[in-house]
DNA sequence: TTTATATTGTGAATATTGTCACAATAAATT
DNA sequence: AATTTATTGTGACAATATTCACAATATAAA
């Protein structure tokens, strides 16, 4: 199993390279990218030596070359599609969210068990819960995004696990328990800041 | 300088603590919390250690006990001011957002271009970006979240930094550059969700 | 009281991750 | 063409993080 951290820095990479595809560059050297990240040159041409990306002695990398086998490790030109539950504050936020169309992310289908949430007109459909089990086979859903309640966490993750669901984006305040063969990422937005919050004061 | 991982452990701990004290417990042992979170026993113990938290053998550890040592290593039972910068979708999600009420996070004031924004009415003030000195002065404040568009955000990322703040928390899709002892934590929810997606296609 | 059992706390062993240093080499310069 | 220079690619090394194993010890049971 590959590192988390090394698969987090490969998208880290990707970020700075589009943005430095966006200003012009073609190729870059291994320290460029080092001050664009902060991570260390000889890390990041480990990283793509294992990524079987080639650089030239002298003449740098191409911009393109390492995009394209970041994409590859991530396994996708094509869309791929997710399914979000729970309509609130941060689920309808993240329904509108722009950039996911950029990437090549798709939400296909929100829930929520607020019928008034159903009726109303957002981009993507809003269908009671008791439509998920369908739509995650019809479209061939592997991962989905939970922004319930605290409370009703737990219990949704389950079901989309009963489901076949085998990765979750998790935005409740909750340590989600899963089999084994399921992957949670719990993204608590408390914790985030708390972490900001003690770095900065640790830097005063 | 703390391992950033172990930071982040300690705010999982609490995070399950909270649940496990709200269904009524007053005691854990580490192989609970190892459960809940999916650390491993002896792990848990070593940090808990290093943040002097002592159990009893055979016995295992108090909650309150626990949890007290993790706010005291975040340096604060006292509530913890921040800014925001963008009112846009993201933003005004964050800036709904109830736990930070329960977490003791204050977001203080909130600064967006757009003077339709100013005016409508949010929980929290929302002023031009050409406040924003002579508010992070009064209220003493070290941390921001930016949530602006990313072809603006190290624009004021910059700005924040200039202003004396040490710690941001970006949900923009760019990596920001920041001097040294400025700390900045980068939320790419497009990044996350790709990362879930990849461990999801592992799984299959 | 004695024995069995479960748990902490931690030093030692192991595994993982990142850095360093430099040979290989391509490009640029003289 | 020869020399200098800048960069990659990687093996050896260092640092860090995690697990293992078990002594210490408190509780429960017999």
């Amino acid at each position: 199993m590959s590192s988390t951290e090394f698969t987090k820095r490969l998208l880290t990479y990707r970020l700075s390279l589009l943005h430095l595809q966006e200003i012009g560059l073609n190729d870059v050297y291994s320290h460029l990218i080092a001050g664009e990240t902060g991570f260390s040159a000889a890390l990041i041409r480990k990283d793509f030596s294992r990524i079987n990306v080639k650089g030239k002695r002298r003449g740098g990398y191409e911009i393109d070359v390492i995009l394209q086998a970041i994409n590859n490790y991530f396994g996708d030109d094509k869309v791929s599609k997710v399914i979000l539950v729970g309509m609130g504050n941060i689920g309808s936020a993240i329904a509108r969210y722009k950039d996911f169309q950029n990437q090549k992310l798709r939400i296909v289908a929100a829930f929520d068990i607020d019928p008034a949430k159903q009726r109303k007109k957002f981009s993507i459909p809003v269908y009671s819960m008791g439509k998920c089990q369908e739509i995650i086979y019809c479209y061939e859903i592997e991962a989905g995004i939970i922004a319930v309640p605290a409370f009703s966490a737990q219990t949704v993750c389950d079901r989309l696990v009963y489901c076949g669901i085998k990765g979750i984006l998790n935005f409740a305040p909750v340590n989600l328990k899963v089999p084994e063969e399921v992957y949670v990422s719990n993204v608590s937005l408390s914790n985030e800041l708390r972490h900001v919050i003690y770095h900065a004061k640790q830097n005063k």
